[in-house]
DNA sequence: GCAGAATTGTCACGTGAGTTACAATTCACC
DNA sequence: GGTGAATTGTAACTCACGTGACAATTCTGC
């Protein structure tokens, strides 16, 4: 196993916006304390309730983390994609993981372990205000989340979704997504033939072209314009 | 109009558990900055996107922060009783108000006005772990609101909703609970039939006895056996 | 290139809960 | 103490979406 220098994971660090603003020192000291982390697919990288490592910064694959009821269903919040972070909450508040984690596909990540940064947090006291503002941004996206699942149709949840996803890969008016259908009933919490459901009237106007392991977005300002229901907020 | 006195404030402010954890000299500041409000029975205290005044403290009425949908559909987040904070997130990153937001009746309120506020948390910079962990304890609310929506039925939700507002007035097994069927319908964003149905299912297996602006928990034990769906995480 | 696995496409069916509408009750006030 | 407003009780209907069960397609590896 090759060894990743501290320049490397430096870098890869600042592929996040949010890391990005940290003040260089803070950014040098993170990233000196953080290791590499490999997991097989369907891995556990934490249960629910139980303490955690510390932060991951998702490199390869992704994490994929849910909440199981009592009998058996199952609901994903969300599929961590490449350049994304996991665990802030557990990080800080030290209570256990929100949710029951596990790698899916193959998956790797850089660990930033709690107690360094902890150490970190309590040597650059500014960087508070930092996190408690990603937090107030984590929080206004769940907010938003929970009335979007209440009021919000599969079919615009839907073209939202695929709007995200679009702007990942900014092709202009088409882009093409891959992933399985499977996949993004599980990122909308929805069941497989409600989507695939969906997914083909979407493709009946033409907003949409259907693959084999993927969708191809055809006219994004369209399906911008099926999310009506505003951005809720900035950033 | 009296004058209210630091004295008064301080000791309504004690009445949280997150003030009370601050340290001493941050509660007199905050108390200090703090001001009186009134507002009628479906004012607007807040618009959403719109900058807020502050952080609001609950002291008579209640707070009820809601989403409107495009097709007029609403939900109700949270209705807000005496004691509650309101506002912390928009006070915190600046953005603007989460909800709409009106009273709840006539409401009366202790604002601590943003500004001020924001020089107290620089003066005191501890003061900002304590806020990221109570930011962090609304985050863990709010997932599990998430998934409490999309995999709890209505009858388990109304159970832990008894049971929330019953150990509010702890009478013991019994205790007797004040509002309308439709406050209590949108505490739960359900529609009133549907709570009123299961609340009938609930006193026909003995649980519950209705009243006419109210309702009696007779079981409670029972009744919190059946929110069943363990408490997802403590504090 | 073909067998088997993975993925997509479609159906019939069930169901929880919203909606509308109204009747029955309880209360509050003159 | 009776009248009108507020609240509760109920029923009929609708609908989005989940479930389960397949068939049809596309890929992948030997």
């Amino acid at each position: 196993m090759a060894e990743y220098d501290l320049h490397w994971r430096l870098s890869v660090l600042q592929g996040n916006d949010w890391f990005r603003d940290l003040p260089l020192p803070a950014q040098q000291a993170l990233a000196r304390i953080s290791r590499h982390r490999r997991y097989l697919n369907g891995e556990l990288i934490a249960a629910r309730g139980v303490a955690t490592e510390g932060l991951a910064i998702v490199l390869r694959g992704a994490i994929r983390s849910a909440t199981l009821s009592a009998d058996g269903k199952e609901v994903v919040f969300s599929l961590l994609q490449p350049g994304y972070v996991w665990g802030l909450v557990a990080v800080i508040d030290g209570l256990g993981a929100v949710h029951d984690t596990r790698a899916h596909k193959r998956t790797e990540i850089l660990l930033v372990p709690r107690g360094p940064f902890l150490e970190v947090l309590d040597a650059h006291p500014a960087l508070y205000a930092h996190f408690a503002r990603l937090l107030c941004y984590r929080l206004r996206k769940a907010y938003s989340a929970v009335d979007e699942f209440a009021l919000v149709p599969l079919r615009q949840r839907l073209a939202r979704q695929l709007c995200t996803l679009a702007l990942a890969s900014p092709d202009g008016e088409t882009s093409s997504l891959r992933f399985t259908q499977a996949e993004l009933a599980e990122m909308l919490s929805a069941a497989r033939p409600s989507v695939n459901r969906e997914l083909k009237k979407l493709q009946d106007e033409g907003l949409v072209a259907l693959g084999y392991r993927g969708v191809t977005v055809k006219q994004f300002a369209r399906l911008r314009d099926l999310c009506a229901h505003q951005g809720l907020f900035a950033s």
